[in-house]
DNA sequence: CTGACAGCGCATCTTC
DNA sequence: GAAGATGCG
DNA sequence: GTCAG
C-alpha cells in the first residue's frame, strides 16, 4: 500500500512549485489530487495496475504520468529537479509560520538560507529584515514561529489543547461575561484532531474590540502577536499561539463551519455551494446575494 | 479550445 | 497619509 | 494542472 508515499510526494510537489512561484491553480491541482488518493478507499498502485489513475477526480494526464513514474521508478524526475534548486531543507522552512513560499525564495536567493539554522542566524543578526517587504513586525514573529518549530512542542496534543482551550474560556467569562454570546472551540481542536497546531476559538460577539483586548490581557500571554476588533492571536506560555475571532451573532454559524475547516473540505463545500447557485463564506450562505443562513452551523449544511 | 479554479482580514510595503 | 499591492494564513 | 462547457 503506497497510499501515502503518493500522497506525500504530490504534497511536496506542490510546496516545491510554490516555491518556485508556480501557478496557484497548478500547485492547487496538485494538493487536490494528493487528497483524492488520501481519500481514496482503495490500494492507488491497483487502481494504477487496472489503469484506472485518470478516472480519479483532479488527476489528468500530467499528475498520472508523475504518479506512475513514482510507482514505477519510486521517484519523480521533475520532483528531483525543483529540489535541487531549492533550499536543502525547504519542507521544514515553508512548515514555520509567516515564512512562506515567497518569503523563502527571497531569502534563499538574497541570503542563502537553506537550513533553519540559517534562518535563526538572518533572523539574528538582522540581515533578514534588510529585505523589501521584511518589517520589524513579520520579523519578529518568523522568530517565534521559529523557536515554536525548534522546541518542538509545535504541536500539541489535542488533551493538552482542550485545557488551554478551557483556560482561555474561562478567563474571558470571568472578565468579559455578558458582553459575548456563544463561545466554541473552532479549527483542528474541534474537530478533535489528534495533535495541532494553533488553537482557534470563536466568540458570538457584535463588537469584539472589549473581549479580544481581554484576552489579551490575560495570564500567560508571552505575546500578542495581534489584536483588532474581530481577531486577536496570543502566544500563551511562551508555546502555544491561539487566535480568537469576534463574529456577529448571524454569522456564527458560518464562522463556526468556516474556521472549524478542514480548508480541504471548505473549498469542497463550497464547490458544492456554488453548483446549487448559492455562495458560502465565513459570514454566511447566499443565494442572489440574499442571505439565507449564517446564524447557525446547521444552517449551511441544510440548505445544500 | 477557453475560462474558472473561494474569498477575506491583517500586517506590511510601495506609490502617489 | 490614503490607496493599492503583496504575502500569509 | 484539471475540468466543464
Amino acid at each position: 500500500m503506497k497510499n501515502g508515499a503518493v500522497v506525500d510526494i504530490l504534497e511536496k510537489f506542490a510546496n516545491l512549485l510554490e516555491f518556485k512561484g508556480e501557478n496557484l491553480f497548478k500547485i492547487n491541482a496538485y494538493r487536490r489530487a494528493a487528497r483524492t488518493i488520501a481519500e481514496l478507499g482503495e490500494d492507488i498502485e491497483k487502481v494504477w495496475q487496472e489503469g484506472r489513475l485518470d478516472q480519479l477526480p483532479g488527476i489528468g494526464d500530467a499528475i498520472r504520468e508523475k504518479v506512475n513514474q513514482f510507482l514505477l521508478e519510486g521517484r519523480i524526475r521533475q520532483f528531483d529537479e525543483l529540489a535541487a534548486a531549492a533550499p536543502r531543507e525547504i519542507f521544514d522552512l515553508l512548515s514555520i509560520q509567516h515564512f512562506g513560499p515567497k518569503t523563502a525564495a527571497l531569502a534563499f536567493k538574497e541570503l542563502g538560507v537553506e537550513t533553519v539554522a540559517d534562518l535563526r542566524r538572518v533572523l539574528e543578526d538582522g540581515s533578514l529584515s534588510t529585505l523589501p517587504g521584511m518589517g520589524p513586525k513579520k520579523c519578529e514573529n518568523i522568530l517565534k514561529s521559529l523557536k515554536l518549530h525548534e522546541s518542538s512542542s509545535s504541536q500539541i496534543s489535542i488533551g493538552l489543547a482542550a485545557d488551554l482551550v478551557a483556560r482561555v474560556m474561562d478567563h474571558l467569562e470571568k472578565t468579559a461575561s455578558g458582553r459575548f454570546g456563544r463561545l466554541s472551540a473552532a479549527g483542528s481542536v474541534r474537530r478533535y484532531k489528534e495533535t495541532v497546531h494553533d488553537i482557534d476559538i470563536l466568540v458570538e460577539a457584535e463588537d469584539g474590540r472589549e473581549i479580544i483586548s481581554a484576552f489579551a490581557q490575560m495570564d500567560g500571554v508571552t505575546r500578542v502577536l495581534g489584536a483588532g476588533a474581530t481577531k486577536g492571536s496570543i502566544l500563551l506560555d511562551d508555546r502555544f499561539q491561539v487566535d480568537l475571532r469576534a463574529v456577529p451573532s448571524e454569522s456564527f454559524g458560518a464562522a463556526l463551519q468556516y474556521f472549524t475547516g478542514s480548508q480541504e473540505h471548505n473549498v469542497h463545500l463550497r464547490e458544492i455551494a456554488k453548483k446549487a447557485g448559492y455562495k458560502v463564506n465565513e459570514y454566511g450562505i447566499f443565494h442572489d446575494d440574499q442571505r439565507v443562513g449564517g446564524q447557525f452551523e446547521e444552517d449551511i449544511y441544510h440548505v445544500l
